[in-house]
DNA sequence: ATGCAATAGTTGTTTTAACAAGTATTATAT
DNA sequence: ATATAATACTTGTTAAAACAACTATTGCAT
């Protein structure tokens, strides 16, 4: 029952996190690219496939389905994505990159390559595989407990 | 200018990140307490100290002003924290825990210790050492770069 | 001593996220 | 065959965060 004793991991993934992400968005602004991460990593979902179900681009990003809905209305707006109903199932909807879409993903790759490249600095393989290991490790732990 | 050849470590940070909230989150909810994290950082950095700058609680818990103003604003409403001006300097307000503020901390802290005890199941001290140097590297690499 | 800069905090706007509750469509059970 | 359940997605609400712009107070330069 005592606190001190424990290993207090979530305060340091928080703020670490929280610099990136400013960072990131930081280099956006300043390359003229009006996007934000989370905007990003629908985008570079998408960058790989033809076209993806909202159902699978949330199980994807680890985002819940409002979330998704809601960047991916933002991004059809600006026009980087095209939002239509399948077919087969008409309570699901494909979404694709359009060009414009295609064209940002490229112009903002460059910007990813060195943001990671200048946080990873100093850093190597074994402390990559380390630090997925131990991420993995505490999130299989909260996720096996809930089930 | 290869992404692929690149580190993809905030992805990691991020997917673990959301998970340790939300698992604090519904612990709290599911005992009673109605906080979130962010509420709970305030919280525990009052806790210890007898009163506290609004600005020396925004610069020990990584939040800007204006967030830390409003969840503040909420958790007086609530009557967890007692907010008065500072005699020497009227920009000023002094911060600090109400009786019922310290009871929900008291209340919330084993809760703490349960979730970190559970999310740490499996990892070491020499994991603890590696987590909190790779995420302090990553995060100097990030601000020495800004500067 | 006055003007200007710096500091402390607030307010407004947008985005992301969590959660609850809603609609529409499809699958399943009897 | 029809009621019910499940699935896919949307909408509303609240909170947190980023950023810009604002007020109020204090510090400093000349």
């Amino acid at each position: 029952m005592n606190l001190n004793k424990t290993k207090r991991f979530g305060v340091h993934l928080d703020v670490t996190l929280k610099l990136i992400k400013q960072d990131l968005l930081r280099r956006f602004r300043d390359n003229g690219i009006d996007l934000t991460p989370e905007q990003w990593t629908i985008l570079s979902e998408l960058a790989g496939h033809d076209a993806i179900y909202q159902r699978d681009l949330a199980a994807n990003t680890f985002k819940d389905a409002p979330t998704v809905s809601r960047i991916i209305e933002l991004l059809v707006k600006r026009g980087y994505l095209l939002r239509e109903a399948d077919e087969e199932d008409r309570r699901r909807f494909l979404v694709s990159l359009t060009d414009e879409g295609q064209k940002i993903y490229e112009k903002s790759a460059p910007i990813l390559y060195d943001a990671r490249t200048l946080g990873w600095t100093g850093l190597g393989d074994k402390d990559y595989d380390d630090l997925t290991r131990i991420l993995g490790k505490i999130s299989s732990n909260i996720t096996k407990n809930q089930s």
